[in-house]
DNA sequence: TAGTGGTCTAGACCACTAG
DNA sequence: TAGTGGTCTAGACCACTAG
């Protein structure tokens, strides 16, 4: 039940929406009425609109009013976190490498970096009862200042290692997902016959101000990664009730 | 530049937060301190820590204080448009099948069935330059009430179909994405050589209720399927600015 | 010109926290 | 007991929309 008046005006509104009675593009009651209906304040009205707002229900136009949204049924919820799908599995994880190089053109290119700028390697390998199925490397322009902890490297996901060294409270992360065949090294570190499907999650990391402050790729055996999403539509609102 | 006082709130304090002035856990102002900070009104204060709330920056315990909340580095958003990833390379939609049956006892135990009701099977293959690339099939549970528009499937996504059929606004979709090789059914539509590397999304839809109204798989070959995931970490807050 | 949403004021009362 | 955030009131002025 609602307990505050603008959760009532969520419940009321929400559940006209949900059940076709308001449609996508039509207006909804403007403020004034409401305040009438519900016999409150335009504020509390707007407090309740405003979480109708944020859960993708409605937009308003000024000087207009407050229509029902289209329904985004593409929006999903990733929980990625690369350091789970390992742990669920992994009864051992094996620092391969962690290096300073000299950037190749991919490395330059990736992390917009110059020419004589260093750069970290970080290359792991994971192993479920003595079966190697997740081998990731990763690269992050080198900061002579930051010194790198290897017990840290070991467990920390690609954000948390970059958020560390670099004090920065939020990472941008893109994720690149795709299935391929294993050759080269993904064969001699995973140990699978040539062919095998793969699971690669690619990471490209940004800081505030969209420089690229790391870049990585994660190959799984296929058969150890199972990815989940949920649509994100019904959840934003939730957390408020 | 902030044009309002509450957005000026926000920038200060999310500044604050990025630089690692305030760290995860601390305490942020008292509204009032805020208030006199930006000379004004609580409601101002607070339609600005709203915002920070809503972005994921900080959270308020009642009688306590706001602190600054622990960064997500997990959570990403997942923009999933089956027919998207369709459109971009098929020139050919193929409707194989669509069909009244019984159920099985997987889909009986998927849909929640009750024994006796029927569900509504479409099978679609999608063609790229004459090569299939895609096969999904999906089923649904059967509404003498409502047709099949062929027309409309033909070309719609999982959660339009149901959402359609159904008159609804909000369905949940559950993701589920792995990589399997080619074996059986999959070979013989998709043509491809035995163990070939698909990539297998499974959605399963829900109604407001938690009812499951929709159960599928889309199997691509897997040079077909690049997902992309964006972190939503910083996005949450910008659709304010 | 009447109606709309956006911003803001200056209060009130409440439950809760922690010394 | 002083301080905190949560809810709500009853206004004000504004820019904008559309007849």
């Amino acid at each position: 039940m609602a307990s505050t008046i603008y959760e009532q005006v969520v419940e009321d509104i929400r559940s006209k929406i949900n059940k076709g009675i308001l449609k996508p593009g039509e207006m909804i009651p403007s403020e004034s009425s409401l305040c009438k209906e519900y016999n409150t304040t335009r504020m509390t009205v707007r407090k309740g609109l405003a979480l109708l707002t944020e859960g993708g229900y409605i937009y308003s136009v000024p000087g207009k009013g407050s229509f029902v949204c289209e329904p985004d049924h593409n929006r999903h919820i990733l929980h990625f976190n690369e350091m789970d799908i390992i742990k669920e599995h992994a009864d051992r994880t094996q620092l391969l490498e962690v290096n300073i190089i000299s950037p190749t053109e991919e490395l330059i290119k990736q992390l917009q970096l110059k020419r004589k700028q260093k750069t970290v390697v970080i290359r792991r390998l994971s192993y479920s009862q003595r079966e190697p199925f997740a081998y990731d490397i990763k690269y992050l322009p080198y900061d002579k200042g930051k010194p790198i902890v290897e017990e840290v490297i070991q467990y920390a996901t690609f954000p948390e290692i970059v958020a560390a060294r670099m004090s920065l409270f939020s990472v941008k992360n893109e994720l690149t997902i795709w299935v391929k065949k294993a050759q080269g090294e993904e064969i001699k570190f995973l140990k699978t016959e040539e062919g095998h499907p793969l699971m690669v999650i690619e990471q490209k990391l940004f800081d505030d101000g969209n420089k690229p402050v790391g870049w990585g790729k994660i190959y799984f055996r296929g058969e150890y990664c199972h990815l989940h999403a949920v649509s994100s539509f019904n959840d934003r609102i939730k957390r408020t009730f």
